[in-house]
DNA sequence: TTTGAGATTTAGGGCCATCTAACCCTAAAT
DNA sequence: ATTTAGGGTTAGATGGCCCTAAATCTCAAA
Protein backbone atom coordinates (compact mmCIF):
# COMPACT_ATOMS: atom_id res chain seq x y z
CA UNK A 1 0.00 0.00 0.00
CA UNK A 2 2.96 2.40 0.90
CA UNK A 3 6.13 1.53 -0.23
CA UNK A 4 8.79 1.41 2.21
CA UNK A 5 11.12 4.77 0.07
CA UNK A 6 8.09 6.57 0.51
CA UNK A 7 7.89 5.50 4.37
CA UNK A 8 11.80 6.99 4.69
CA UNK A 9 11.06 10.07 2.93
CA UNK A 10 7.83 10.59 5.01
CA UNK A 11 10.03 9.69 7.82
CA UNK A 12 13.01 11.77 6.96
CA UNK A 13 10.48 14.80 7.06
CA UNK A 14 9.01 14.13 9.90
CA UNK A 15 12.43 13.95 11.57
CA UNK A 16 13.96 17.41 9.45
CA UNK A 17 10.55 18.59 11.12
CA UNK A 18 11.92 18.40 14.96
CA UNK A 19 14.64 20.15 14.26
CA UNK A 20 13.63 23.42 12.23
CA UNK A 21 9.27 24.66 12.30
CA UNK A 22 10.09 25.82 8.96
CA UNK A 23 8.53 24.23 5.72
CA UNK A 24 10.95 21.43 4.90
CA UNK A 25 12.82 22.17 1.50
CA UNK A 26 13.45 19.19 -1.56
CA UNK A 27 17.27 19.86 -0.52
CA UNK A 28 16.79 18.95 2.96
CA UNK A 29 15.34 15.49 2.11
CA UNK A 30 17.91 14.61 -0.92
CA UNK A 31 20.68 15.61 1.55
CA UNK A 32 18.75 13.35 4.68
CA UNK A 33 18.15 10.05 2.19
CA UNK A 34 20.97 10.36 0.05
CA UNK A 35 19.32 11.23 -3.25
CA UNK A 36 19.24 13.75 -5.87
CA UNK A 37 16.74 16.51 -5.29
CA UNK A 38 14.94 15.49 -8.56
CA UNK A 39 14.43 12.38 -6.98
CA UNK A 40 12.83 14.05 -3.88
CA UNK A 41 10.41 16.35 -6.14
CA UNK A 42 8.97 13.62 -7.88
CA UNK A 43 8.31 11.38 -4.61
CA UNK A 44 7.11 14.65 -3.36
CA UNK A 45 4.42 14.71 -6.10
CA UNK A 46 3.15 11.24 -5.02
CA UNK A 47 3.08 12.02 -1.21
CA UNK A 48 0.92 14.81 -2.05
CA UNK A 49 -1.34 13.42 -4.69
CA UNK A 50 -1.50 10.62 -1.75
CA UNK A 51 -2.33 13.31 0.97
CA UNK A 52 0.69 12.55 2.94
CA UNK A 53 2.22 16.03 2.75
CA UNK A 54 1.29 19.46 2.08
CA UNK A 55 3.24 21.47 -0.64
CA UNK A 56 3.55 24.48 -1.93
CA UNK A 57 6.13 24.47 -5.01
CA UNK A 58 9.40 26.16 -4.74
CA UNK A 59 8.59 26.08 -0.80
CA UNK A 60 8.84 23.16 1.00
CA UNK A 61 6.38 20.64 2.15
CA UNK A 62 4.88 20.05 6.10
CA UNK A 63 3.27 16.76 6.95
CA UNK A 64 -0.49 15.87 6.73
CA UNK A 65 -1.86 14.02 9.87
CA UNK A 66 -1.68 11.09 8.31
CA UNK A 67 1.84 11.69 6.72
CA UNK A 68 2.93 12.45 10.44
CA UNK A 69 0.41 9.68 11.60
CA UNK A 70 2.76 6.95 8.84
CA UNK A 71 6.32 8.79 9.97
CA UNK A 72 5.46 7.88 13.60
CA UNK A 73 4.48 4.64 13.24
CA UNK A 74 8.08 4.39 11.39
CA UNK A 75 9.87 5.96 14.52
CA UNK A 76 8.26 3.65 16.53
CA UNK A 77 9.36 0.60 14.80
CA UNK A 78 12.80 2.37 14.61
CA UNK A 79 13.20 3.24 18.43
CA UNK A 80 10.84 -0.01 19.40
CA UNK A 81 13.91 -2.40 17.58
CA UNK A 82 16.86 -0.27 18.80
CA UNK A 83 15.76 -1.18 22.40
CA UNK A 84 14.97 -4.50 22.16
CA UNK A 85 18.38 -5.19 20.33
CA UNK A 86 20.26 -3.62 23.21
CA UNK A 87 18.58 -5.40 26.15
CA UNK A 88 17.79 -8.73 24.16
CA UNK A 89 20.53 -9.05 21.84
CA UNK A 90 23.57 -7.87 23.56
CA UNK A 91 23.86 -5.12 20.66
CA UNK A 92 25.81 -1.88 21.80
CA UNK A 93 24.27 1.59 21.94
CA UNK A 94 26.36 2.64 18.93
CA UNK A 95 25.57 -0.30 16.34
CA UNK A 96 21.71 -0.83 16.10
CA UNK A 97 20.98 2.06 14.08
CA UNK A 98 21.24 0.58 10.84
CA UNK A 99 19.97 -3.06 11.63
CA UNK A 100 16.39 -0.83 12.95
CA UNK A 101 16.87 1.45 9.86
CA UNK A 102 16.33 -2.17 7.12
CA UNK A 103 13.85 -3.72 10.17
CA UNK A 104 11.36 -0.77 10.87
CA UNK A 105 9.22 -1.32 7.54
CA UNK A 106 9.55 -5.22 7.40
CA UNK A 107 7.36 -5.80 10.90
CA UNK A 108 3.85 -6.66 11.45
CA UNK A 109 1.99 -5.38 14.42
CA UNK A 110 2.06 -8.05 15.66
CA UNK A 111 5.76 -8.22 15.96
CA UNK A 112 5.85 -4.61 16.93
CA UNK A 113 3.32 -5.19 20.00
CA UNK A 114 5.26 -8.23 21.19
CA UNK A 115 8.53 -6.33 20.86
CA UNK A 116 6.72 -3.68 23.19
CA UNK A 117 5.48 -6.18 25.74
CA UNK A 118 8.86 -8.20 25.96
CA UNK A 119 10.24 -4.65 26.58
CA UNK A 120 7.44 -3.32 28.90
CA UNK A 121 5.85 -0.91 26.83
CA UNK A 122 9.30 1.34 27.16
CA UNK A 123 9.08 5.43 26.28
CA UNK A 124 12.67 5.92 25.53
CA UNK A 125 14.77 3.96 23.44
CA UNK A 126 18.57 3.66 24.11
CA UNK A 127 19.72 7.15 22.89
CA UNK A 128 17.12 9.14 24.86
CA UNK A 129 14.51 9.68 22.23
CA UNK A 130 11.05 9.32 22.93
CA UNK A 131 9.19 6.29 21.44
CA UNK A 132 5.85 7.31 20.07
CA UNK A 133 2.99 5.44 21.82
CA UNK A 134 1.02 2.72 19.84
CA UNK A 135 -1.87 5.20 19.34
CA UNK A 136 0.45 7.09 17.17
CA UNK A 137 -0.70 10.85 18.89
CA UNK A 138 1.91 13.14 17.82
CA UNK A 139 4.12 13.75 21.19
CA UNK A 140 5.04 17.05 22.43
CA UNK A 141 8.05 18.49 21.65
CA UNK A 142 11.12 17.58 24.21
CA UNK A 143 12.18 20.60 26.08
CA UNK A 144 15.34 19.75 26.13
CA UNK A 145 17.74 21.91 24.13
CA UNK A 146 20.99 21.33 21.74
CA UNK A 147 24.29 21.64 23.90
CA UNK A 148 25.40 24.45 21.27
CA UNK A 149 22.70 26.99 23.05
CA UNK A 150 25.08 26.82 25.74
CA UNK A 151 28.07 28.14 27.33
CA UNK A 152 31.14 27.55 28.46
CA UNK A 153 30.72 26.89 32.89
CA UNK A 154 27.60 26.00 32.19
CA UNK A 155 26.44 22.23 33.60
CA UNK A 156 24.03 19.70 31.68
CA UNK A 157 22.52 16.73 31.94
CA UNK A 158 22.68 14.54 28.38
CA UNK A 159 18.84 14.15 27.25
CA UNK A 160 19.13 12.76 24.15
CA UNK A 161 21.90 11.84 21.24
CA UNK A 162 20.29 11.34 18.30
CA UNK A 163 21.33 8.11 16.32
CA UNK A 164 22.50 9.24 12.76
CA UNK A 165 25.67 7.07 12.66
CA UNK A 166 27.77 4.26 14.01
CA UNK A 167 30.79 6.22 14.47
CA UNK A 168 29.93 9.09 15.74
CA UNK A 169 27.44 7.34 18.32
CA UNK A 170 30.91 5.01 19.02
CA UNK A 171 33.05 7.82 19.61
CA UNK A 172 30.86 9.38 22.00
CA UNK A 173 30.14 6.37 23.97
CA UNK A 174 33.57 5.54 24.41
CA UNK A 175 34.14 9.13 26.17
CA UNK A 176 31.05 8.87 27.96
CA UNK A 177 28.68 10.63 26.36
CA UNK A 178 25.05 9.19 27.20
CA UNK A 179 21.64 9.90 28.10
CA UNK A 180 22.16 10.45 31.37
CA UNK A 181 25.26 12.22 31.87
CA UNK A 182 26.43 15.31 33.59
CA UNK A 183 28.59 17.17 31.52
CA UNK A 184 30.30 19.96 32.09
CA UNK A 185 31.13 22.76 29.39
CA UNK A 186 34.33 23.77 29.27
CA UNK A 187 35.08 25.68 26.03
CA UNK A 188 33.59 27.05 23.21
CA UNK A 189 35.26 27.79 20.22
CA UNK A 190 34.83 30.33 17.95
CA UNK A 191 34.05 27.69 15.04
CA UNK A 192 31.54 26.49 16.85
CA UNK A 193 33.08 23.01 18.34
CA UNK A 194 32.86 22.85 22.25
CA UNK A 195 34.56 20.80 25.04
CA UNK A 196 33.19 19.47 27.55
CA UNK A 197 33.92 17.52 30.31
CA UNK A 198 31.98 14.14 31.87
CA UNK A 199 31.74 14.26 35.70
CA UNK A 200 32.01 10.61 35.77
CA UNK A 201 34.90 9.56 32.97
CA UNK A 202 37.90 12.18 34.22
CA UNK A 203 38.22 13.24 30.89
CA UNK A 204 36.82 16.06 27.76
CA UNK A 205 35.88 15.22 24.76
CA UNK A 206 35.27 17.55 22.40
CA UNK A 207 31.88 17.74 20.00
CA UNK A 208 32.33 19.71 16.49
CA UNK A 209 29.33 21.76 15.61
CA UNK A 210 27.75 19.09 13.37
CA UNK A 211 27.58 16.36 15.99
CA UNK A 212 27.13 18.77 18.74
CA UNK A 213 24.02 19.90 17.55
CA UNK A 214 22.40 16.31 17.64
CA UNK A 215 23.23 16.43 21.21
CA UNK A 216 20.49 17.52 23.85
CA UNK A 217 20.80 18.67 26.81
CA UNK A 218 18.86 20.12 29.67
CA UNK A 219 20.64 22.69 32.45
CA UNK A 220 21.85 20.58 35.10
CA UNK A 221 21.52 21.03 39.06
CA UNK A 222 24.79 22.73 39.62
CA UNK A 223 24.77 26.13 38.33
CA UNK A 224 21.27 27.36 38.75
CA UNK A 225 21.22 30.70 37.27
CA UNK B 1 24.05 -6.72 -4.79
CA UNK B 2 21.46 -9.17 -5.40
CA UNK B 3 17.94 -7.94 -4.91
CA UNK B 4 15.27 -9.40 -2.10
CA UNK B 5 13.73 -10.79 -5.25
CA UNK B 6 16.56 -12.57 -6.25
CA UNK B 7 16.96 -14.44 -3.64
CA UNK B 8 13.27 -15.28 -3.28
CA UNK B 9 14.08 -16.98 -6.55
CA UNK B 10 16.76 -18.59 -5.67
CA UNK B 11 14.83 -19.76 -2.20
CA UNK B 12 12.31 -20.98 -4.25
CA UNK B 13 14.24 -23.06 -6.87
CA UNK B 14 16.19 -24.81 -3.30
CA UNK B 15 12.85 -25.61 -2.30
CA UNK B 16 11.31 -26.99 -5.63
CA UNK B 17 14.81 -28.96 -5.64
CA UNK B 18 14.71 -30.72 -2.32
CA UNK B 19 11.47 -32.67 -3.35
CA UNK B 20 11.77 -33.47 -6.71
CA UNK B 21 15.65 -34.41 -7.75
CA UNK B 22 14.40 -32.96 -11.65
CA UNK B 23 15.40 -29.97 -13.30
CA UNK B 24 12.90 -26.93 -12.04
CA UNK B 25 10.57 -25.63 -14.29
CA UNK B 26 9.30 -22.33 -15.33
CA UNK B 27 5.93 -23.06 -14.22
CA UNK B 28 6.68 -24.49 -10.90
CA UNK B 29 8.73 -21.33 -9.60
CA UNK B 30 5.86 -19.43 -10.92
CA UNK B 31 3.69 -21.13 -9.25
CA UNK B 32 5.62 -20.86 -5.45
CA UNK B 33 6.24 -17.40 -5.90
CA UNK B 34 2.79 -16.34 -7.79
CA UNK B 35 4.08 -14.92 -10.69
CA UNK B 36 3.50 -15.53 -14.25
CA UNK B 37 5.74 -17.53 -16.40
CA UNK B 38 7.19 -14.92 -18.41
CA UNK B 39 8.57 -13.20 -15.29
CA UNK B 40 10.07 -16.70 -13.88
CA UNK B 41 11.84 -16.83 -18.02
CA UNK B 42 13.18 -12.82 -17.26
CA UNK B 43 14.08 -13.71 -14.17
CA UNK B 44 16.07 -16.67 -15.19
CA UNK B 45 18.47 -15.31 -17.70
CA UNK B 46 19.79 -12.77 -14.67
CA UNK B 47 20.03 -15.74 -12.84
CA UNK B 48 21.66 -17.61 -15.19
CA UNK B 49 24.38 -14.49 -16.37
CA UNK B 50 25.07 -13.60 -12.91
CA UNK B 51 25.81 -17.39 -12.16
CA UNK B 52 23.39 -18.70 -9.85
CA UNK B 53 21.52 -21.21 -12.45
CA UNK B 54 22.01 -23.71 -14.76
CA UNK B 55 20.26 -23.34 -17.53
CA UNK B 56 18.91 -25.61 -20.48
CA UNK B 57 16.23 -23.59 -22.35
CA UNK B 58 12.89 -25.13 -22.43
CA UNK B 59 14.35 -27.76 -19.57
CA UNK B 60 14.36 -25.73 -16.77
CA UNK B 61 17.26 -25.22 -14.05
CA UNK B 62 19.61 -26.20 -11.27
CA UNK B 63 20.91 -24.12 -8.74
CA UNK B 64 25.31 -23.74 -9.36
CA UNK B 65 26.96 -24.15 -5.95
CA UNK B 66 26.55 -19.97 -5.29
CA UNK B 67 23.47 -20.45 -6.15
CA UNK B 68 22.51 -23.23 -3.42
CA UNK B 69 25.02 -20.77 -1.18
CA UNK B 70 22.46 -17.69 -1.25
CA UNK B 71 19.29 -19.89 -1.36
CA UNK B 72 21.51 -21.81 1.88
CA UNK B 73 21.87 -18.54 3.88
CA UNK B 74 18.41 -17.10 3.00
CA UNK B 75 16.92 -20.83 4.46
CA UNK B 76 19.36 -20.03 7.83
CA UNK B 77 17.79 -16.44 8.27
CA UNK B 78 14.26 -17.97 7.58
CA UNK B 79 14.29 -21.01 10.14
CA UNK B 80 16.58 -18.84 12.88
CA UNK B 81 13.81 -16.19 12.60
CA UNK B 82 11.62 -19.14 13.02
CA UNK B 83 12.86 -20.74 16.30
CA UNK B 84 13.94 -16.79 17.53
CA UNK B 85 10.24 -15.58 17.57
CA UNK B 86 8.88 -19.15 18.92
CA UNK B 87 11.21 -19.23 21.79
CA UNK B 88 11.47 -15.41 22.72
CA UNK B 89 8.94 -13.39 21.23
CA UNK B 90 5.99 -15.84 22.22
CA UNK B 91 4.57 -16.83 18.67
CA UNK B 92 2.93 -19.64 17.53
CA UNK B 93 4.07 -22.23 15.61
CA UNK B 94 1.76 -21.16 12.74
CA UNK B 95 2.42 -17.88 12.70
CA UNK B 96 6.03 -17.54 12.57
CA UNK B 97 6.16 -18.24 8.61
CA UNK B 98 4.92 -14.75 7.24
CA UNK B 99 6.70 -12.81 9.65
CA UNK B 100 10.19 -14.56 8.76
CA UNK B 101 9.34 -14.57 5.18
CA UNK B 102 9.38 -10.87 5.46
CA UNK B 103 12.40 -10.58 8.11
CA UNK B 104 14.93 -12.66 6.19
CA UNK B 105 16.06 -10.34 3.58
CA UNK B 106 17.03 -7.69 5.54
CA UNK B 107 18.71 -9.01 9.07
CA UNK B 108 22.65 -8.63 8.79
CA UNK B 109 25.12 -11.33 9.47
CA UNK B 110 25.81 -9.57 12.66
CA UNK B 111 22.01 -10.13 13.56
CA UNK B 112 22.33 -13.79 12.29
CA UNK B 113 25.12 -14.71 14.44
CA UNK B 114 23.93 -13.27 17.53
CA UNK B 115 19.91 -15.09 17.23
CA UNK B 116 21.75 -18.10 16.72
CA UNK B 117 23.51 -17.14 20.01
CA UNK B 118 20.64 -16.64 21.70
CA UNK B 119 18.86 -19.85 20.83
CA UNK B 120 22.49 -21.72 21.20
CA UNK B 121 23.47 -22.88 17.69
CA UNK B 122 19.98 -24.71 16.86
CA UNK B 123 19.87 -27.37 14.28
CA UNK B 124 16.07 -28.10 13.68
CA UNK B 125 13.58 -24.88 13.58
CA UNK B 126 10.21 -25.29 15.07
CA UNK B 127 8.80 -26.82 12.30
CA UNK B 128 11.41 -29.45 12.98
CA UNK B 129 12.94 -28.69 9.58
CA UNK B 130 16.97 -28.23 9.45
CA UNK B 131 18.91 -25.08 9.85
CA UNK B 132 21.40 -25.36 7.33
CA UNK B 133 24.91 -24.54 9.59
CA UNK B 134 26.47 -21.28 9.42
CA UNK B 135 29.23 -21.87 6.92
CA UNK B 136 26.63 -22.93 4.54
CA UNK B 137 27.63 -26.37 3.43
CA UNK B 138 24.72 -27.92 2.00
CA UNK B 139 22.83 -30.32 4.11
CA UNK B 140 21.98 -33.99 3.16
CA UNK B 141 18.59 -34.75 2.64
CA UNK B 142 16.89 -35.84 5.39
CA UNK B 143 15.97 -39.49 5.26
CA UNK B 144 12.36 -39.08 6.54
CA UNK B 145 9.41 -39.52 4.05
CA UNK B 146 6.21 -38.01 3.03
CA UNK B 147 3.91 -39.99 4.76
CA UNK B 148 2.11 -40.22 2.11
CA UNK B 149 4.08 -43.30 1.21
CA UNK B 150 2.73 -45.24 4.21
CA UNK B 151 -0.29 -47.73 4.45
CA UNK B 152 -2.84 -48.35 6.43
CA UNK B 153 -1.79 -49.45 9.85
CA UNK B 154 1.67 -48.13 9.52
CA UNK B 155 2.67 -46.22 12.72
CA UNK B 156 4.80 -43.29 12.14
CA UNK B 157 6.85 -39.94 13.96
CA UNK B 158 6.50 -36.84 12.50
CA UNK B 159 9.63 -35.34 11.90
CA UNK B 160 9.15 -32.47 9.72
CA UNK B 161 6.13 -30.41 8.69
CA UNK B 162 6.86 -28.11 6.26
CA UNK B 163 6.03 -24.16 6.37
CA UNK B 164 3.35 -23.14 3.74
CA UNK B 165 1.38 -21.90 5.50
CA UNK B 166 -0.65 -20.51 8.43
CA UNK B 167 -4.09 -22.05 8.00
CA UNK B 168 -2.72 -25.71 7.30
CA UNK B 169 -0.17 -25.67 10.42
CA UNK B 170 -3.12 -24.24 12.53
CA UNK B 171 -4.93 -27.28 11.73
CA UNK B 172 -2.13 -29.37 11.86
CA UNK B 173 -1.20 -27.77 15.58
CA UNK B 174 -5.15 -28.16 16.26
CA UNK B 175 -5.10 -31.76 15.90
CA UNK B 176 -1.69 -32.75 17.30
CA UNK B 177 0.66 -33.29 14.26
CA UNK B 178 3.73 -31.61 15.22
CA UNK B 179 7.28 -32.94 15.20
CA UNK B 180 7.88 -35.60 17.44
CA UNK B 181 4.43 -36.78 17.76
CA UNK B 182 3.75 -40.21 16.99
CA UNK B 183 0.69 -41.51 14.49
CA UNK B 184 -1.06 -44.28 13.30
CA UNK B 185 -2.37 -44.15 10.13
CA UNK B 186 -6.20 -44.88 10.16
CA UNK B 187 -7.33 -45.32 6.82
CA UNK B 188 -6.20 -43.94 3.38
CA UNK B 189 -8.71 -42.73 1.31
CA UNK B 190 -8.72 -43.72 -2.59
CA UNK B 191 -8.61 -40.10 -3.27
CA UNK B 192 -5.18 -39.67 -1.72
CA UNK B 193 -6.70 -38.70 1.49
CA UNK B 194 -5.28 -40.05 5.06
CA UNK B 195 -6.70 -39.97 8.19
CA UNK B 196 -4.26 -40.71 11.30
CA UNK B 197 -5.25 -41.39 14.74
CA UNK B 198 -2.30 -39.03 16.84
CA UNK B 199 -1.13 -41.44 20.26
CA UNK B 200 -1.54 -38.00 22.58
CA UNK B 201 -4.49 -36.35 22.05
CA UNK B 202 -7.02 -39.02 21.57
CA UNK B 203 -8.34 -38.03 18.13
CA UNK B 204 -8.11 -38.65 14.58
CA UNK B 205 -6.84 -36.12 11.71
CA UNK B 206 -7.50 -36.26 7.89
CA UNK B 207 -5.00 -34.90 5.78
CA UNK B 208 -6.28 -34.14 2.28
CA UNK B 209 -2.79 -35.78 0.11
CA UNK B 210 -1.84 -31.56 -0.93
CA UNK B 211 -1.47 -31.16 2.99
CA UNK B 212 -0.24 -34.99 3.86
CA UNK B 213 2.45 -34.68 1.49
CA UNK B 214 4.21 -31.58 3.42
CA UNK B 215 4.26 -33.77 6.39
CA UNK B 216 7.54 -35.91 6.81
CA UNK B 217 7.75 -38.57 8.74
CA UNK B 218 9.95 -41.59 9.78
CA UNK B 219 8.80 -45.12 10.61
CA UNK B 220 7.90 -45.34 14.29
CA UNK B 221 9.29 -48.05 16.58
CA UNK B 222 5.91 -49.81 17.47
CA UNK B 223 5.29 -51.66 14.06
CA UNK B 224 8.97 -52.78 13.16
CA UNK B 225 9.10 -54.44 9.69
C1' DT C 1 5.67 -40.10 -37.98
C1' DT C 2 2.85 -36.61 -37.32
C1' DT C 3 0.32 -33.65 -34.60
C1' DG C 4 -1.52 -30.93 -31.04
C1' DA C 5 -1.90 -29.71 -26.12
C1' DG C 6 0.63 -27.63 -22.88
C1' DA C 7 4.62 -25.36 -21.38
C1' DT C 8 8.28 -21.85 -22.42
C1' DT C 9 10.10 -17.97 -24.39
C1' DT C 10 9.92 -13.57 -26.95
C1' DA C 11 7.93 -9.08 -27.65
C1' DG C 12 6.32 -5.14 -25.89
C1' DG C 13 4.43 -2.34 -22.23
C1' DG C 14 3.81 -0.36 -17.35
C1' DC C 15 5.12 1.23 -12.78
C1' DC C 16 8.60 2.52 -9.37
C1' DA C 17 12.61 4.85 -7.83
C1' DT C 18 16.51 6.60 -9.39
C1' DC C 19 19.73 9.47 -12.31
C1' DT C 20 21.67 13.66 -15.42
C1' DA C 21 20.91 17.71 -18.07
C1' DA C 22 18.38 21.60 -18.91
C1' DC C 23 15.24 24.96 -17.59
C1' DC C 24 12.92 28.00 -14.22
C1' DC C 25 11.79 30.30 -9.89
C1' DT C 26 12.94 32.87 -5.53
C1' DA C 27 15.07 35.93 -2.81
C1' DA C 28 18.94 38.54 -1.61
C1' DA C 29 22.25 41.89 -3.12
C1' DT C 30 23.16 45.69 -5.71
C1' DA D 1 14.11 47.58 -10.10
C1' DT D 2 17.50 44.44 -11.80
C1' DT D 3 20.47 41.02 -11.58
C1' DT D 4 22.11 36.70 -10.25
C1' DA D 5 23.33 32.69 -7.43
C1' DG D 6 21.38 28.82 -5.77
C1' DG D 7 17.95 25.74 -5.34
C1' DG D 8 13.57 23.51 -7.47
C1' DT D 9 11.32 21.47 -11.18
C1' DT D 10 10.71 19.39 -15.77
C1' DA D 11 12.24 16.24 -19.30
C1' DG D 12 13.95 12.15 -20.59
C1' DA D 13 16.53 7.81 -19.69
C1' DT D 14 17.71 3.55 -16.98
C1' DG D 15 17.22 -0.75 -14.41
C1' DG D 16 14.34 -3.73 -11.69
C1' DC D 17 10.23 -6.50 -11.62
C1' DC D 18 5.95 -7.32 -13.21
C1' DC D 19 2.19 -8.06 -16.80
C1' DT D 20 -0.50 -9.77 -21.40
C1' DA D 21 -0.35 -11.42 -26.05
C1' DA D 22 1.92 -13.82 -29.50
C1' DA D 23 5.32 -17.01 -31.18
C1' DT D 24 7.84 -21.20 -30.39
C1' DC D 25 9.24 -25.47 -28.51
C1' DT D 26 8.56 -30.21 -26.33
C1' DC D 27 6.72 -34.50 -25.73
C1' DA D 28 3.41 -37.86 -25.63
C1' DA D 29 -0.53 -39.71 -27.97
C1' DA D 30 -2.56 -41.11 -32.17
Amino acid sequence: MLSDVMEDYLKAIYQLQRETDERIKTSAIAEELDVTSPTVTSMLDKLEERGFVDREKYRGVTLTDEGETVALEVVRHHRLLEAYLTEHLDYDWAEVHEEADRLEHHISEDFEARVADALGQPTVDPHGSPIPSADLEPPERPDGKSVTEFEEGDVVVVEEVADRDADVLSYLADHGVEPGVELEIVEVAPFGMITARSSEHDESVSLPDTVAHHVRVARGAEIEQ
